[in-house]
DNA sequence: TTTACTGCAAAGCATTTGCAGGGCG
DNA sequence: CGCCCTGCAAATGCTTTGCAGTAAA
């Protein structure tokens, strides 16, 4: 990695820890430009695939087909209504029979969740980056 | 609910629970065509999402945008691949400290995992189908 | 100079929507 | 007859890609 693309992607790992909130990319875009220096939407969208790889940021895609992007040391796990799109965030790390106690809690009727490890396939480790 | 909009959903059950998988839209509206009745792709579409609010059918949004969408009895976790996008089912429903176990049995590096849940939140229990 | 990265604009692709026609009560 | 649903095609919106120019080694 050249110093130059380094640089742009601290500056977006530095705004998602700034924010403490997810950002899609299109908002990180808009967000450095107003902060300092535009950064293209395209290199945006390149730097943020290289901090996926790399386990710096991680990320939700939204059942509209836009991901949203966060600090990979948030443990943060969400509610989210399948009607409009909201997303209640949850403190606890929750399992399974934590759904009941959501349900109540939050007045929230869950139709199901969803639990999903990120990482790299034994296969991708050697290739990483292919 | 009509009995047409009815006929169509429960192709859309049926098929699911015949092939016992995710599946796209795309992938539906190619499956319904080949084994019978051809169905309309904006067609499948309406009656995922339907079926999405009844709490019918599961869905999962890949990190390309595309939905998939499987039977809701199915309580199926995954280890995605960032890099190539594969999906290895889990048969654990797992936990937080499951993780370490994962990564030693798949050897599979794990960078993080998203646990959430889908429902319907107070206020759309009432405004149901906006 | 050689390689990697950036910006811009065009293309790609899943999904949504407008509208005209058809099914069903 | 009236309403909901369907199919088709166009539009939408996020993301990716081709390409020419630029920064860094």
């Amino acid at each position: 990695m050249t110093a130059q693309r380094n640089r742009s992607q601290q500056r977006i790992v530095k705004l998602l820890y700034d924010v403490n909130r997810p950002l899609s990319a299109q908002e990180i875009y808009v967000e450095l430009r107003q902060r300092e220096t535009p950064l293209g939407l395209a290199t945006v969208y390149r730097a943020l695939e290289s901090l996926k790889l790399e386990g710096a940021v991680q990320v939700r895609t939204l059942s509209t087909g836009e991901s949203i992007y966060e600090s990979i040391d948030r443990d943060q796990h969400y509610l989210t209504c399948l009607n409009c799109g909201a997303s209640l965030p949850v403190k606890d790390c929750p399992v399974h029979q934590l759904q009941e106690k959501l349900e109540t809690s939050y007045n929230f009727q869950v139709f199901y969740h969803n639990l999903e490890f990120f990482g790299l396939c034994e296969n991708c480790q050697a290739t990483h980056h292919i």
